[in-house]
DNA sequence: TAAGGTGTTGATAACGCTGTCATTGCCGGC
DNA sequence: GCCGGCAATGACAGCGTTATCAACACCTTA
């Protein structure tokens, strides 16, 4: 496998054929003797040779992608939103969107090295101009890499730390946080405690930073056993939960550092009796769907999404287009929504 | 606006110039007059001209399109797994899928024609080989009539009804919905509202059938008391909610008619201090993620919308390779997923 | 008036593949 | 032993654009 700039020419050569026979291999078509196929397919994995979907749609009239057409439901998952955003900005430019789904497809589990060859396979396969990457892929080393040896642009969504070579966008999770933590304390809470996020993510690690920026800034001692692990999903908030709830001595608020882990905690302090937010505050970050659907409605950050997808990928084009000189960092302040499932603690008066 | 197969070569024919110029006019290049451009122009819109981006990624080699990489989330909304089941095929088959959202973009609403235009846009200026549309896309007059004059092959993803030319897949939603209205009427429940679905959708007249059905099987006269408008949507199922429960007799059990709609009824019978199920007993519609994260967990349906979405697009790809004589309409099976919010209602002994 | 830009335009060769059709070699049947 | 038929392969002409470079008109400037 070389450079991937090998062309049916190249393969045909190699293999002591013309290249229409290369072409009947490639697609399969019939009348290739088994001897003369595996002599095809040897060179073409030799050179590396992925067929040119621009000529072959060109040659044959056809273009070997579909359409699929939706429209908007009432609201949105973060990814659903970044998708809004970057389609957005892809619209606007006239550049068409891949979407490429890695990891588990569809149930079957897979590992990171199977996202680093669906990386390989958008540059090299469909040849985009650039890609875009999502958390916490966009800290996926075998997928950096893969983009990299390609030497394919690439923007980061809400990457854990810049690289100096690609756009990125993040929110200020950190300074949220803190404002987050600040405002329980303000309300008369001391107990707080956090769960925090799929250690994959780099937002992760500023949200926790930010706690406990937020607990310094008031000067309220840090406690680790108020610390929760957690991997940003339901069913991990809800354990967290469970454990922070039944400690000795409970915390009035639980700050849980997205919102699919908050709606575990309000699942969890009403299955133990726990009414929210008079017994026990929650928290969360996001300001996803499940935020205003949860009862009660879910206090929370909110990121906007669909604004710095679209943000980013604008960035990203402008460098396609030499447009920009130096990649551009940036960075989306995120506001407190205060919904009620924050309340003073049930000690306090008011 | 003509058939759209004009080419360059026509463009610049009937602009008097070169097919050079035609180029630099399409591609906003500097150093054509003012005057040339705008015949041009004339010409190419006279001529309903769309540059081929086949040639033009070819001849330029770039692509015009950039490629975004996520990793799936912990769960998907609706329309989200129908990308993942549509993803998995055209990946199986060696297409590529490009996504087109259609409606309000990002926040300002925008109508059905533009709908249309977008389904346009899809097939002459991104040229691909199929369409497939999702509900209620998939039963939109202008979007079909414009697929229709373009002769562009297509799937629908639970359509109102099938129309003898595109390949469909639907859910069973009319026995589903009749088997959850038996299961509540089973166990004890007589009054049995029902929240009723965007009616744009074909899936919201089954459904009603299905109640209809499921109520005239065991015998309980129908109540058009107990039936109430709702949208798909979280904050008209609260409504419809609000209303119900507000009824000098109210009902003991309702079923709303998907699961965002039921966490609004979860969420109103909170608010006016009725337990879920012990007051009041709620069932949903698509096992969606919230169904899951409601308190008490949703009693719901399980639609296999990823299977469903895999298999028309399947189905789609047959066609358009010749495989398919006659477009093949799907049904699938949804089963109960038994859960929380239902018990047997409050007089009742069991 | 001639030389040297600068802005505008066009002729023509790629771009990398597929489709069409011709060619070759080999088989069996009479 | 000749011919028809079929499998295997190749030569070559597009496919519809962009890129390169040349040509030309026109305007300055010396």
């Amino acid at each position: 496998m070389t450079s991937g700039k090998a062309t049916i020419t190249d393969v045909a050569a190699r293999a002591g054929v013309s290249i229409k026979t290369v072409s009947r291999v490639m697609n399969r078509e019939p009348n290739v003797r088994p001897e003369t196929r595996e002599r095809v397919r040897a060179a073409a994995s030799a050179l590396g040779y992925e067929p040119n979907p621009a000529a072959r749609g060109l040659a044959s009239r056809r273009t070997f992608s579909l359409g699929l057409l939706y429209e908007n439901p009432h609201e949105f998952s973060y990814t659903q939103r970044a998708f809004e955003g970057v389609f957005a900005s892809c619209g606007r430019a006239g550049y068409t969107l891949l979407l490429l789904p890695c990891g588990s497809d569809g149930g079957a589990g897979a590992s990171s090295a199977s996202a680093a060859d669906s990386a390989l396979h958008l540059v090299t396969q469909t040849r985009v101009d650039g890609v875009i990457l999502t958390a916490p892929l966009c800290d996926d080393a075998p997928v950096r890499a893969a983009l990299r040896g390609r030497d394919t642009p690439t923007a980061r969504i809400a990457p854990g730390a810049p690289d100096g070579l690609s756009c990125t966008v993040r929110a200020g999770d950190r300074e949220a946080a803190r404002a987050v933590t600040e405002h329980l304390l303000d309300r008369g809470h001391r107990r707080v405690a956090f769960v925090k996020g799929d250690p994959r993510h780099g937002a992760s690690a500023e949200r926790l930073a930010g706690y406990r920026e937020g607990l310094a800034a008031r000067g309220v001692a840090w406690d680790e056993d108020l610390v929760a692990e957690g991997l940003f999903d339901f069913d991990s908030g809800r354990r967290a939960a469970y454990h922070l709830l039944g400690l000795p001595h409970r915390p009035t608020a639980i700050f849980a550092s997205n919102d699919d882990m908050a709606a575990g905690v309000i699942a969890a302090a009403h299955a133990l009796g726990l009414a929210v937010p008079t017994a026990v505050s929650v928290a969360g970050f996001d300001d996803s769907p499940i935020a205003a659907r949860t009862w009660p409605a879910l206090f929370t950050v909110r990121q906007p999404v669909f604004e710095m997808a679209a943000a980013v990928t604008a960035d990203l084009i402008a460098q396609l287009r030499g447009r920009l000189d130096a990649p551009r960092h940036r960075v989306f302040d995120c506001p407190l929504v205060l919904r009620d499932s924050v309340a003073p603690p049930p000690s306090a008066g008011g």
